[in-house]
DNA sequence: TACTAATTTTAGTTCCGTCTAATTTTTATA
DNA sequence: TATAAAAATTAGACGGAACTAAAATTAGTA
C-alpha cells in the first residue's frame, strides 16, 4: 500500500467520521468540514476512488470500501489517541489538542504510536501514584526553569558529527568516577563517532582516543551550548 | 512573522545546526544533509534572505540573522525536546525519534509544546518515583489490552455533532449515581451538544433534555464504537 | 411538469517545492 | 597562469493540492 499523502489522509479520516455521525457522505460535507472548495473534495474523492478505498459513483454517495475501513480507522485511532494525550496528560486545552493532533497525526511513525500508547496505558494504570500530574495546569511553574532544562543538552542528545565542550558532570559516584577515569572532564573536548542501532553504546572521540559511553553515561555529561559562531548582524 | 512553510522551517533548523558543528555553511551542505538538490536549497535560502533570516551573498556563505538564529533556536529546541522525550520517556530507537520528531516539530503549536515541556519537566522531577516506567520497554506487555483501551471511547472524546449509545458507566459511588440520576444509562442514546472552551462542561442531549456534565463525569461514560453504517463491498 | 436552487463536475489557473540541465563562478592544481 | 573540478545559479518543467468560474446534474417545489 502506498503512502498516501497527509491531505488524501485527511480526506480519508473525515469521510470516516462523517460516516460515524451520518446515513451517507457526500462531497459537501468533505468541502465543508475540512474548509476547502468542493471542487477540491471532488478531486481527493477522486484519488480516493483510485486507491480503492473509497466509491463513488458520480452525483452520488461516497463510502468507505473495507480497505479503506481499515486505513481510515488506523488513522483516527492515532487522531484519537493523540488528542487524549494531549488533553487527559498534557492538559492542554481541547480545541488546540484536537487541531494538534490532526497535523501530528500524519508524522508519527508506526513504532513512536506503540511507544506512545504503551506509555499511556501504564499512566493510567498508576494515575493514583501521581497526584503532581495535576500541577500541570498550574500556570506559576518556574518556567525560566523549564527552559533552561529545554536547553540543557547532554552527550545522549548529540547526534553522529556533532561535537563540543564538556560543561559539567551530572552523575555523582560510580559513574561520575568511571567518567572522570576516562578523561570526561568539563573543558575538554568531545566528538560524538557514531550511536550503536538503539542509542546504546554511543563511540566518542576525546582527546584523539576512541571511547565507548553507555547512554547512562552520557546522559550525565552536561554540554556547552554553542552559538552559532557567525552571526550576519 | 508570517508563519514559514514546512520546508524552510526545515532549511532554517539545519543551517542552525550546521552553524553549531562548522564554521561555515554552504548550499552544498544544506543539500547534503537535507538530500535536496543544490537547485533547491539555492531557492530556499533565496526565500529565508527575503524574510531577513538570513544573508547570503551569491557564491558565498549562509549566514542567520539575528532574528533567523532565534527562529531557528525555537525550531531546534521542539526537535531537541520531542526526540528527548520520545527516546528518554518513550523508549523509542534514536533514529526514529530524531525522524519523527523532525516531522512532528512543525505541527505542534506553542501551547502544547509548552505544556510538554511542563510534563517533562514535573516526569523528571518524580523520576525516581515511576519505576514502573522502564516498562515500557517490556515489547510482552498486553497489546490487545492497549489497543482495547486505544478504542475506547468516552463521552470526553467525542466532538460537538457526535452521537452514540452509553454502554458502561466506567465510575463508581457519587460519579456513578450522578450519572444515573440524569438518564445516563447504558443503552441510552446521547449527543454531545458543545463544549465550553476548557472542555469543562459538556452540554450534552438525551431523551430529548439538554444537561451539562463535568468532564470527570464524561470521562467516565465509555460509549459504544460505532462502525461506519454503509461499507461497499 | 417545468423551473429554480443546490450540488457536483470539469476546465483552467496558481502556488509551492522539487527536479534536471545548462551556465556561471570559484577553487584547486598542474 | 591556465585549466580542470567543484560549487552555485539560472532556466525550464513537473506534480500535488488548492482555487475560481462555468457547465452539468439532481432535487425540491410551485
Amino acid at each position: 500500500m502506498k503512502q498516501l499523502s497527509e491531505s488524501l489522509e485527511d480526506y480519508l479520516e473525515m469521510i470516516w467520521i462523517l460516516s460515524l455521525r451520518k446515513e451517507v457522505v457526500r462531497i459537501k460535507d468533505l468541502a465543508t468540514n475540512l474548509n476547502v472548495a468542493s471542487a477540491s473534495a471532488t478531486l481527493a474523492v477522486k484519488n480516493l476512488s483510485g486507491y480503492e478505498l473509497v466509491e463513488h459513483e458520480k452525483y452520488g454517495h461516497i463510502r468507505l470500501t473495507r480497505k479503506g475501513a481499515k486505513e481510515a480507522q488506523r488513522i483516527y485511532e492515532k487522531h484519537v489517541t493523540l488528542r487524549r494525550f494531549f488533553t487527559g496528560i498534557l492538559g492542554v486545552d481541547p480545541k488546540i489538542a484536537d487541531d494538534d493532533a490532526c497535523q501530528v497525526e500524519h508524522h508519527l511513525s508506526r513504532d513512536t504510536f506503540t511507544h506512545l500508547l504503551r506509555f499511556i496505558h501504564l499512566l493510567e494504570q498508576h494515575r493514583q501514584e501521581l497526584p503532581w500530574l495535576s500541577d500541570i495546569e498550574n500556570k506559576h511553574l518556574d518556567t525560566s526553569d523549564i527552559t533552561r532544562s529545554a536547553h540543557m543538552v547532554t552527550l545522549k542528545d548529540y547526534r553522529p558529527g556533532d561535537s563540543g565542550i564538556v560543561q559539567r558532570l551530572l552523575a555523582e559516584g560510580r559513574i561520575k568516577r568511571r567518567l572522570l577515569d576516562m578523561g570526561v572532564i568539563p573543558g575538554e573536548s568531545i566528538r560524538l563517532i557514531k550511536l550503536a542501532p538503539m542509542g546504546d553504546p554511543l563511540e566518542i572521540l576525546i582527546k584523539g582516543y576512541r571511547l565507548s559511553l553507555r547512554r547512562e553515561e552520557a546522559g550525565a555529561v552536561q554540554m556547552q551550548i554553542k552559538l552559532p559562531p557567525a552571526l550576519a548582524n
